[in-house]
DNA sequence: AAGTGGTCTAGACCACTGA
DNA sequence: CAGTGGTCTAGACCACTTG
């Protein structure tokens, strides 16, 4: 039975959703029966089971079978975080780029030998003419392999490792710190070598656990801060609470 | 048909997956219809939508009504990052627990008025005899309301927020920076007041846009830094690309 | 007008939980 | 054993996109 043109499933969606945000129902607490929403809502057994696996994917409620369905556990410490190497509005200016023989460093992030080259490609980032980041690239360099365009002009990760495979086979590891600058990075980002950088780490992998890059960026407060938000992502868990009847 | 036990939609959702983790369909590729899947797969049409919504739902394809399903965009500049202010395994010594007036900046972040006071809770973390992270946080103090146990034992800003509402009505905010303490947290932190120190910026908001509390974290280096990961997160824009059917 | 995905129904069988 | 969620089917009507 719709109303104003919503689908019921969506009807179903919000009005248990606003259950639970208004603390009306808790964690723990178990849901009516698929069959007793299916009476309730007048609607199919389906547009119920639709709107409740829409309320399990964004975490408000886990799923028991030969039980129920249950209010889960709110995580409040699982944040979505932007970290782009899109600069654009900024001015990037290249320093160098160069083939390599890898340090230790490099040698246990890309897990390579040391004899394999790397192409080292570094970025200063400015904000008019004021530095403000720094960053590095570390690609393997396949021997025979040309240096592929986007390695060059782009610098940017997701579009080499799309030219190199598939574009949905990797993913990214992040490392966030904050250090002082080397003097060699401190002269590139005209600061002195008492001021705390951001300093972000990055290992590109790929699906068979391959790495395709790594890289290190450094920020200086005039780039910005980086910034997260708690989704709204909960405990699916149902080990963790005794199911109560509401 | 089932092979094996394995559910018909998930038998559909990880070969069309495989499709596009190896790069056989790319970016803007267009799906079979939903009718010549069902042709295909030989199970209904609900059974085929179910594996499809699942693909969506992870952000590999999106649905283009009337025209058909499509090879998302990956995103690879979205990450999970965790942050957590439970800190067991570490050592926790109270510094201060007061009631104060709040200045400037805790106005600002709790959209607060200058009489309005706030319970200031500080924690020294340590690791054996080693301060190594150093947070405050500020709670509006509401006249009256009796100061919450959680407050001054846990000092966990969800904990203290899930008992003054409702445990899914808020979220948070993060900032991380990179800066240098000041005299008085480097004591704290008995480090030099040129250690650069993680500091993390947290706003706890309702679900009115209420503010919460507000928090600050330091940490040196020894306290471990913050990693994240790129889940498989993907662009379900579909102004982005011209469909090309494959 | 034909094809596509979006919503919805009524009914079926299964495996699991609890009394 | 009755009740619960998990899977699946065949068929219907709708709005949208394309020729």
């Amino acid at each position: 039975m719709r109303i104003s043109g919503e689908p019921v499933y969506l009807t179903i969606v919000s009005h248990i959703k606003k259950s639970i945000m208004s603390g009306q129902i808790n964690p723990g607490d178990m849901l009516q029966s698929e069959n007793e929403l299916v009476s309730f809502y007048k609607a199919s057994r389906v547009t119920v089971r639709k709107g409740l696996q829409i309320l399990e994917n964004e975490g408000f409620i886990y799923a028991w079978p030969g039980k129920g369905y249950f209010v889960a556990q709110p995580i409040h410490d699982m944040f979505s975080l932007r970290f782009s190497e899109d600069e654009s509005g900024y001015d990037i200016s290249y320093s160098k780029i160069n083939v390599i023989s890898p340090n230790k460093e490099i040698q246990q992030a890309l897990q390579i030998q040391p004899n394999n080259k790397v192409i080292e490609i570094c970025r200063v980032i400015k904000k008019g003419i004021k530095p403000v980041s720094y960053d590095i690239k570390y690609i393997p360099y396949d021997k025979g392999t040309p240096i592929i365009e986007e390695e060059i002009h782009y610098a940017v990760f997701p579009k080499i490792a799309a030219a190199k495979s598939a574009p949905f086979a990797f993913h990214t590891n992040l490392e966030i710190t904050a250090e002082l600058p080397s003097e060699t990075i401190a002269k590139l980002l005209s600061c002195s070598i008492d001021t705390p950088l951001l300093v972000v780490y990055r290992t590109f992998i790929g699906q068979e656990g391959n790495r395709i890059g790594y890289g290190k960026k450094y920020m200086i407060k005039e780039y910005g801060s980086l910034k997260a938000t708690s989704g709204y992502m909960y405990e699916r868990s149902r080990s963790v609470h005794q199911p109560q009847r509401k």
